[in-house]
DNA sequence: GTCGGAATGT
DNA sequence: ACATTCCGAC
């Protein structure tokens, strides 16, 4: 069928290649074994050839820009052996990239868009080792600027959303210890507060330590997932270029809080653990295996820290773990990354099915009527199961707490399933963290976290009354702008409140 | 241009 | 799952 296309410029020896031939597996495309548009698009900025094509934006970290969109399509079409395809159908496909948080969009620059890397999973990018040599790829996302920097929230602050109490939070960490007070260790389900970032780390610290750190795997990790083993890369650093985001930091260790040499690459690889919604994302799930050991692990969570710290990326992204030193700061989420709606949108029908149904009854369709009745498929969301929920708490002084919460916690339910995550035993003897203060920072990161969602209670109640799509699309939407204020130093985030001025000031003082 | 629903294909 | 294809709306 396909014949002649399956391979057709697949990099693999050729062209210097980039990513590792597990890229293509299923296990980081799951569902298609193919190549993924975004692995595509990724390809693509990082090689020359490809640059007056598509190339990384200088500025802006993971955005990039799409020169020449019908050059982009036709390549993509070529790929995938879509002759047909071009930018509309492409960007269709970018599109559905929001919801997955992959990418999205920078609004008002025209074919510009921005990869999510700390959502970004890492199954492409696993450990690698880029700190030993510095290939690095050609295009060039942003390079972090002194102003870019930001600080980092206690490690183990509790995001506002990470650590609802009693959920897993400080439990989970300290659980590792000896006596893990959560030995019990419920349900790790909640670990998926939100598909945040710091879950992610969670569960990304979760795994690592599992093998070396406690040497007595005694602590019954009842729900372990089975002994992960992750790939080792060793393969020299595979991205040529400084300027790509996988390129070596450009920042040298700032100021040896963090120096490490490594590049912001990694903070993709944060990714690597995270959890995403879409299970194609999910490195962990079945069949992957990585490995990996401490010394790595330090590494890569230095670099993490170093990524974060230069280049503003969400302080979620940066996993609470003991041990690791990390400049104090007041939080600046990234509402692109506490922004917790990563729910598959999936309204009822009512549209084009019934239209053309009603329009033309005479002909075709005989493939629909399979199965289902008609009328009756209804796809239930998640989200929507919240929705009642949150009309009928109408007093809501929460309400947009609690409906992460709910929404987390039915995303999990349902989409966790297939990807329970044991919880954490940390791999190092867990020394505590000097954290500054977490009641700062929450009070901060709330703040800013809701600056710009709760202005007023006419608001709320419009919120509580839009649809949960709409909801969640305007969330959605004012993610990315706030973020871009606060790179623009705006300190939008900070902003919120007195404390989040001090804390901008604090920065801006120490830069 | 961009967005996103819907149907369909793999 | 992840596109691809259409397409109406903004």
């Amino acid at each position: 069928m396909k014949a002649g296309c399956s391979i057709v410029e697949k990099p693999e020896g050729g062209g210097g290649y980039q990513f590792p031939d597990w890229a293509y597996k299923t296990e980081s495309s799951p569902g298609s074994r193919q190549i993924q548009l975004w692995h595509f698009i990724l390809e693509l900025l990082q090689k020359e050839e490809f640059r007056h094509v598509i190339a990384w934006q200088q500025g802006e970290y993971g955005e990039f820009v799409i020169k020449d969109p019908d050059e982009v399509a036709r390549l993509w079409g070529r790929r995938k052996c879509k002759p047909q395809m071009n930018y509309d159908k492409l960007s269709r496909a970018l599109r559905y990239y929001y919801n997955k948080r992959i990418l999205h969009k920078t609004k008002g620059k025209r074919f510009t868009y921005k990869f999510n890397f700390s959502k970004l999973a890492m199954p492409n990018y696993p450990f690698i080792n880029i700190r030993s040599s510095g290939v690095v790829p050609q295009s060039a996302p942003p390079v972090p600027t002194a102003s870019s920097r930001f600080h980092f929230p206690p490690l183990d602050a509790h995001s506002p959303s990470d650590v609802q109490p009693g959920r897993f939070s400080a439990s989970s960490l300290s659980a590792s210890g000896p006596e893990s007070g959560g030995t019990t260790d419920r349900k790790v389900e909640p670990l998926d507060l939100e598909d945040g970032s710091a879950s992610d780390w969670h569960r990304a610290m979760d795994f690592i330590p599992s093998r070396n750190a406690l040497s007595g795997g005694g602590i019954g990790h009842q729900k372990r997932k089975p002994d992960i083993v992750l790939p080792l890369f060793t393969r020299p650093a595979m991205y040529p270029d400084p300027h790509s985001p996988f390129a070596i930091s450009p920042v040298p260790g700032r100021g040896g809080v963090l120096n490490v040499p490594i590049s912001p690459a990694l903070s993709l690889t944060p990714t690597m653990f995270s959890y995403s919604p879409s299970p194609g994302l999910s490195p962990f799930t079945s069949t992957s295996c990585f490995s990996f050991n401490p010394e790595e692990m330090k590494h890569y969570l230095h670099s993490q820290a170093c990524s974060v710290f230069n280049y503003h990326l969400s302080p979620r992204t940066f996993p609470r773990y003991p041990g690791l030193m990390v400049p104090p700061l007041q939080c600046q989420i990234h509402p692109e990354e506490s922004s917790q709606f990563s729910i598959k949108l999936q309204p009822p029908p009512a549209g084009r099915k019934n239209r053309e149904r009603v329009e033309n009854n005479e002909s075709t369709h005989g493939s629909a009527p399979t199965s289902v009745p008609s009328p009756s498929r209804i796809k239930v969301e998640p989200i929507s199961e919240k929705d009642p929920e949150s009309l009928r708490q109408s007093t809501q002084e929460k309400e947009e707490q609690s409906q992460e919460v709910d929404a987390v916690r039915t995303r999990t339910v349902e989409e966790g399933k297939g990807t329970v995550f044991a919880h954490p035993s940390p791999p190092w003897p867990s020394v505590p963290v000097s954290i500054p203060s977490d009641e700062t920072l929450e009070g901060t990161e709330d703040n800013e976290d809701r600056s710009g969602k709760e202005p007023s209670v006419a608001e709320k109640k419009e919120d509580a009354l839009m649809p949960p799509k709409l909801r969640l699309k305007r969330r959605w939407n004012d993610d990315p702008e706030a973020r871009e204020f606060s790179k623009t130093g705006k300190f939008l985030w900070n902003g919120a409140g007195p404390q989040g001025l001090a804390a901008a000031a604090t920065a801006a003082a120490d830069a």
